[in-house]
DNA sequence: TCCTATATTGAACCTCGTTCAAATGGAGGC
DNA sequence: GCCTCCATTTGAACGAGGTTCAATATAGGA
């Protein structure tokens, strides 16, 4: 049975992550601050650091639920898609995961921004999360390159999964310079139509 | 002819770009702190103020060094290689990238970390430099795909480099989790391999 | 040489993340 | 109900860092 002090703290905790979901979605990782962070949620500074061992860890904590946002939405992109061609369904994972980041740049850039030098502990999940995500993509790209050895189709996985998230983060970095969705999308496509062709 | 102070300015300039290199080449964009380079450099905290508008502009020349070497870098590993098929002439370009990046990780890194939101700005040779990268991938592109039209040839070059770019951040993102060397360049071959097949 | 406009300086300001001595509050014994 | 003792919480204080600006020093001309 929880203590009253636990059952506090936890509420603390999920109180925290869902305040600082909502700033970093909004505002970014560096708008993460810890003072008003405080002051949202009504506890002193300090009591922060009762839950959470610093900043960064919430952060982690944070992008744990926007990774798992992620999946979801590439799965999904391609769950209804069991008869289409392999090369349609990289092509819809893809076009998921721009989709994915450009309706939520913030919090997406934030899952790459994270210092993972600090403490040198990427947390498994983070890991794990990305392996979710390359379990989708190996069976369209195994099914268009029987030729390849596991170990290439391996590699192919990643590089490809590489190949789009790098399309994606410099065509949506700055507004500036950004390049229309539209050509994004038009890359993304024209890359993974190379395969298996 | 420039004056006293004029001239006193400019090697000051120079030397914090000098001093600052050192700093980002070893320590990364982080370590560039404005105290420490006062003290390395002899001057007082506000004189780098007196010839930068921020620290800010400063890592922009210094970045403005590192993309001349990458440009040069990526350019030598073609220039020699004029009859060489344009399949592996693209392979040669995407694994030069991959030894610079991994020869001067930290000076590479702080060229995509620097925050772009700062001011609103980018250089104009910012996307310049990169202009100058894209030309050396546009020629072996347009052979290999003559069937592309020019607009799709041109959104090819970009997803090409965005993608060898992708596959190198990633693969050197963290030692914990950092991917073998040869094993991206294995990505990288895959991957521009598949064009022109 | 002296004077004034210009340039340089560095202490001080502000914003952060993080800490820890002091205040608070809960739980068991009477 | 009340008291005592220990865990918990608090928020002022610390240290680090970028940036500023009043005070000081220095050109450069008369």
């Amino acid at each position: 049975m929880p203590s009253k002090t636990e059952t506090r703290r936890e509420n603390l905790r999920q109180r925290l992550i869902e305040l600082g979901e909502a700033v970093i979605t909004e505002q970014g990782l560096p708008a993460l601050k810890a003072r008003s962070l405080a002051v949202e949620a009504g506890c002193s500074v300090g009591a922060i650091y009762n839950v959470f061992p610093d900043l960064h860890h919430l952060a982690l904590a944070i992008n744990g639920r926007t990774f798992k946002r992620l999946g979801e939405q590439v799965a999904g992109a391609v769950s209804a898609l069991t008869d289409t061609p392999a090369c349609e369904r990289l092509v819809a994972m893809g076009l998921a995961y721009l989709d994915f980041a450009s309706e939520n740049t913030a919090a997406w850039t934030a899952l790459f921004e994270i210092d993972m030098a600090v403490g040198e502990e990427i947390p498994h999940w983070y890991m794990a999360a990305l392996e979710v995500l390359f379990d989708h993509i190996r069976r369209p790209v195994a099914e268009l390159r029987p030729d390849l050895s596991p170990e290439d189709v391996e590699f192919l996985v990643r590089g490809l999964f590489s190949s789009v998230h790098g399309i994606v983060w410099l065509g949506l970095q700055k507004r500036i310079s950004a390049v229309p969705r539209h050509e994004i999308s038009r890359m993304i496509t024209l890359i993974l139509s190379e395969i298996g062709e």
